[in-house]
RNA sequence: GGGAGCAUAGCUCAGCUGGUAGAGCGCAUGCCUUACACGCAUGAUGUCACAGGUUCGAGCCCUGUUGUUCCCACCA
């Protein structure tokens, strides 16, 4: 039986043999099992040619732990992984990549070629992230690995657009977007990020037609856009410019003659009262603009330039243009003043250039009919965010949702499966690709040039990955909807909010019940993990040098659901020092292991009922845990459990038996030190399941894998309160030695004979033995209360006496006291008891605390007292003693 | 302009339904005690941001204040 482990653990040597084994076994595949309740997770699927970092790492350790959990419960757990196309990522980084090594963009390539580039790039790097998140232990069911732009995602992206549309709820139309003159695209209003920047707000002047020397001032942050002006707003009970509401003023170096209109969306408080009006390239204005009917006219094209028939303007980037704009109003008077002002710019999430509003025909969803039925299932609970703050932050966005624009001008993605005819101009929308218009029957149709948002696909990643629409699929049928699903955030609006109304809409429920939030992982510096700033720590890099289950551990504990996360490298190496430590603690075991079967013995020890007791508590309390989602919490008790409990204590206790001459003391030792092993490695399993593993297969087993071995229960036969308790009162005396020593300065070689007096005999009999190992006893007599001399006495003998609540002992040592120091010692030791009794007293003197507070917490105050009171007592004689 | 989080030991953070404040790292002292120096033992350090309130009892619940971080929002 006996296997030679290395003296340090060596996470590199076991990793990938042990994810191998599991693999090849297919331990990692879901079973449909009607006789097994399923639990199901999806992954967020991470870019398909991304590289797997900090906030991957987070993501997929909290996703594993719950898998593991549940399928060591006993249910046919799913975990379904995959990659998403990542429309913008992907196409930008092909075209980067062809402008540098070719020099070419994607229209020199053509659309059909590009698309053939980008499929190259995607089977290059497609497997990457998945590679790396193999070396983090994810156990997913790699078979049902899905990409939104596989055949069977790409038909439900069909179906559902069909579907939406034939209801009505997408529709084409020309609207304000936002735009991205940088990746010269529409965005959805979540792409963009309002950054706080600092700008100017220019005044200008205005002439009033036919009022000589009349004028409006209009304050503006973007004077460029005035090429488009078609109107000047000002407020309709503003009296300083009700004579002039319905005159037209004249634009300046435009000569455009504009109307004055009232609205109420004006600020009266706000710059001069006046607003410019440029409905093409302003939200606001759109809406102003659409009230007063003013003119759209555009001036800024998609890529940011200024638009043909501008005169020296057309053609330069708009910020170039406002340059010069500037400078001509300047010079020709119409520039009144500038002032320093702090305004919100939007900002295209992918490329951080400033997005331009302008109108243009899209796509959109209809929002208002989904977002009610995703409001309603939270409202009732059927969906819940944990921790439940979150579910506020979605109710909030979904409450105010505008519709969705999911035309995107690139050429990855799903393309629009709509074609306009040419001869009826009707649109043609099919599952199918059409061969002519549905409305006139003409062959004259394209196809729509824009590809589906990224996010368009990923909404349906639930059902879509487990086979939906096909409602015949057995996965679907038996794995959906999901559980549970874990994520950023930072995706909620992006990603969860549109599964959410997704799934009703199409599947008819929540697609999972529960949201499971994480934060962000940060650097030590507090600041976000990013390419920009170099700061960003590489999960790979930190398996390599700690080990997997030590950068899991490090992300699992010391951090609650939903808030953020220092990285802290240090925190590996405490982690890696914790597995190093199961891992001798193990090893320890496996050196004096003579049996082959590991069962409980008939006769436990008090120490074994004590571990026993202790771990069927453990037990109760990680699964807990566990099933309310608090990892870290779970995380941290095992943690302790380990180390303090099984590794300081009870293997320091069991030593005695191990090392004796009773064979049948020594199997029953090995026996209770396997089984809380055992039972151990299996709670820990799914936060370090590759060092569990491996020692799993070298301890004394049945079955095949640790990750596929029951989660352990509550056994009832296993709870001894009592043990517990005198187990403690042994391990306070040992405490209370080695204190003393300590403060003393005595070498734990020097060895003396103990004598312990104490009422509970039997019980400081029994742990004899451990004042031998564990507090440098070289004998230990055990008398009765009466038995023992009195402090004065002792201490004549060249005694020195340490007290706790259950036990005097007796050590010859007193030629080392310093009895100053000593008197001072117990002097505070008494003070402090003292203390402790007189709050005692005026506690339990209170009638409101008597009477109030529950009986078991005033009996358990009770007791304190009394043991607090004995405890004095013997102090004081001590000191008295002196 | 709305909303949310955070404020606990030198640092980073836990603290589950209110019942005598915890961990890791760091620090101090002593130990290579035949599982482990990636270790063992011992020790020091906290007006739990501030002010009120509820309660027999508050780090935890309520109100307000301050500081800080973030999210959302169409003020040019």
């Amino acid at each position: 039986m006996k296997k030679e482990l290395p003296k340090a653990y060596e996470p590199k040597e076991v990793e990938g043999r042990v994810y191998q084994a599991w693999e090849e076994a297919g331990c990692f595949k879901a079973e449909r099992d009607p006789a097994k309740k399923p639990f199901t997770i999806v992954m967020p699927p991470p870019n398909v040619t991304g590289q797997l970092h900090m906030g991957h790492a987070m993501d997929a350790t909290l996703q594993d732990t719950l898998i593991r959990f549940k399928r060591m419960q006993g249910y046919a757990a799913l975990w379904v992984p995959g990659t998403d196309h990542a429309g913008i990522a992907t196409q930008i980084k092909v075209e980067e990549d062809l402008r540098v090594n070719e020099g070419k963009t994607r229209y020199d390539l053509g659309r059909e070629k590009f698309l053939e580039r980008v499929w190259d790039w995607k089977n290059k790097y497609g497997q990457r992230i998945v590679d790396q998140q193999k070396k983090l232990g994810a156990s997913c069911d790699w078979d049902r690995a899905r990409f939104t732009m596989d055949e069977g995602l790409s038909a439900a992206v069909r179906h559902v657009f069909v579907s939406l549309y034939n209801k009505g709820l997408i529709y084409k139309g020309s609207r304000i977007v936002n735009w991205c003159p940088h990746c010269i695209t529409a965005l959805s209003d979540a792409e963009v990020e309002y950054k706080d920047k600092p700008g100017k707000l220019w005044h200008i002047r205005y002439p009033i037609v036919g009022e000589p020397d009349r004028y409006v001032i209009v304050a503006t942050t973007r004077p460029e856009t005035m090429l488009g002006d078609t109107g000047v707003a000002v407020h309709p009970e503003d009296e300083r410019y009700a004579d002039i509401v319905g005159k037209t003023c004249l634009l300046p170096l435009v000569g455009r003659e504009i109307p004055i209109v009232a609205d109420e969306y004006v600020d009266r408080e706000f710059g001069t009262g006046c607003v410019k009006m440029t409905p093409a390239h302003d939200p606001n204005d759109f809406e102003v603009g659409l009230r007063h009917n003013l003119e759209n006219i555009r001036v800024i094209e998609d890529d940011g330039t200024i638009s043909q028939g501008y005169g020296k303007y057309s053609g330069l980037d708009r910020y170039e243009a406002r340059k010069a704009i500037l400078a001509d109003l300047e010079a020709e008077g119409y520039l009144v003043k500038t002032e320093d002002h702090q305004h919100n710019v939007g900002t295209c999430y992918r490329c951080g250039n400033d997005v331009e509003p302008l109108i243009s025909a899209q796509w959109f969803v209809k929002m208002e009919p989904l977002a009610k039925e995703a409001l309603r299932v939270v409202r009732d609970g059927e969906l819940k965010f944990v921790p439940d703050r979150f579910a506020k932050t979605y109710t909030n966005w979904m409450e105010n949702v505008h519709d969705w624009c999911i035309s995107r001008q690139l050429w990855w993605g799903h393309r629009i499966p709509a074609w306009q005819c040419e001869d009826c101009g009707e649109m043609t929308v099919a599952e199918t690709d059409p061969t002519e218009c549905a409305h006139c029957h003409s062959k004259r149709i394209h196809q729509e040039e824009d590809v589906l948002d990224t996010w368009f696909s990923s909404a349906l990643w639930p059902f879509s990955t487990l086979g939906w629409p096909d409602e015949n699929s057995e996965d679907l049928k038996y794995f959906y909807p999901t559980d549970v699903l874990v994520t950023g955030y930072d995706i909620i609006f992006f990603w969860v909010a549109r599964m959410v109304f997704s799934g009703c809409a199409h599947t008819g429920q929540s697609p999972f019940h529960t949201v499971l939030i994480h934060g962000l992982v940060r650097d030590d510096k507090g600041r976000k993990m990013s390419k920009s700033l170099g700061n960003g720590i590489d999960p790979l890099e930190i398996i390599d040098r700690y080990g997997c289950d030590a950068l899991r551990f490090n992300l699992i504990s010391g951090n609650s659901p939903g808030n953020d996360m220092r990285f802290y490298t240090e925190r590996c190496e405490a982690y890696r020092n914790f597995a190093n430590k199961i891992w001798n603690a193990s090893r320890f075991l496996l050196m004096n292991l003579t049996i082959d079967r590991c069962a409980l013995p008939q006769r436990l020890e008090l120490e074994d009922k004590w571990i026993l007791s202790k771990l069927n508590r453990l037990v109760g309390e990680v699964t807990e845990n566990m099933d309310k989602y608090e990892l870290g919490v779970a995380a941290a008790k095992i943690y302790d459990f380990i180390w303090d409990d099984y590794c300081d204590w009870y293997i320091e206790l069991t030593k005695s038996r191990l090392q004796g001459e009773d064979p049948a003391a020594k199997e029953s030792a090995q026996q209770v030190l396997c089984y809380v092993l055992t039972q151990t490695l299996k709670l820990l399993h799914p936060f370090m399941p590759f060092i569990t593993e491996e020692i799993w297969q070298a301890l004394p087993h049945k079955g095949d894998f640790l990750m596929l071995q029951d989660w352990p229960t509550v056994d009832q036969a296993l709870d001894f309160p009592q043990e517990e308790k005198s187990m403690e009162t042994i391990m306070e005396a040992v405490n209370a030695v080695r204190t003393r020593r300590g403060e003393m300065n005595v070498p734990p070689s020097r060895k003396v004979g103990l004598t312990v007096a104490t009422a509970d005999k039997a019980v400081f009999e029994a742990g004899a033995p451990f004042f031998r190992r564990l507090a440098s006893a070289s004998a230990v007599t055990v008398v009765g209360v009466e038995e023992a001399g009195s402090s004065e006495e002792m201490t004549k003998a060249g005694m020195v006496e340490v007290i706790t609540h259950a036990a005097r002992v007796f050590m010859p040592l007193a030629e080392l006291v310093d009895l100053e120091q000593e008197k001072a010692r117990l002097d505070k030791e008494i003070a402090k008891a003292q203390k402790d009794l007189d709050s005692l007293k005026v506690k339990l003197d209170n009638p409101g605390f008597v009477n109030k507070a529950p009986a078991n917490v005033v009996q358990a105050e009770r007791e304190r007292q009394e043991k607090l009171t004995a405890l004095l007592e013997k102090l004081t004689q001590q000191r008295g003693a002196m």
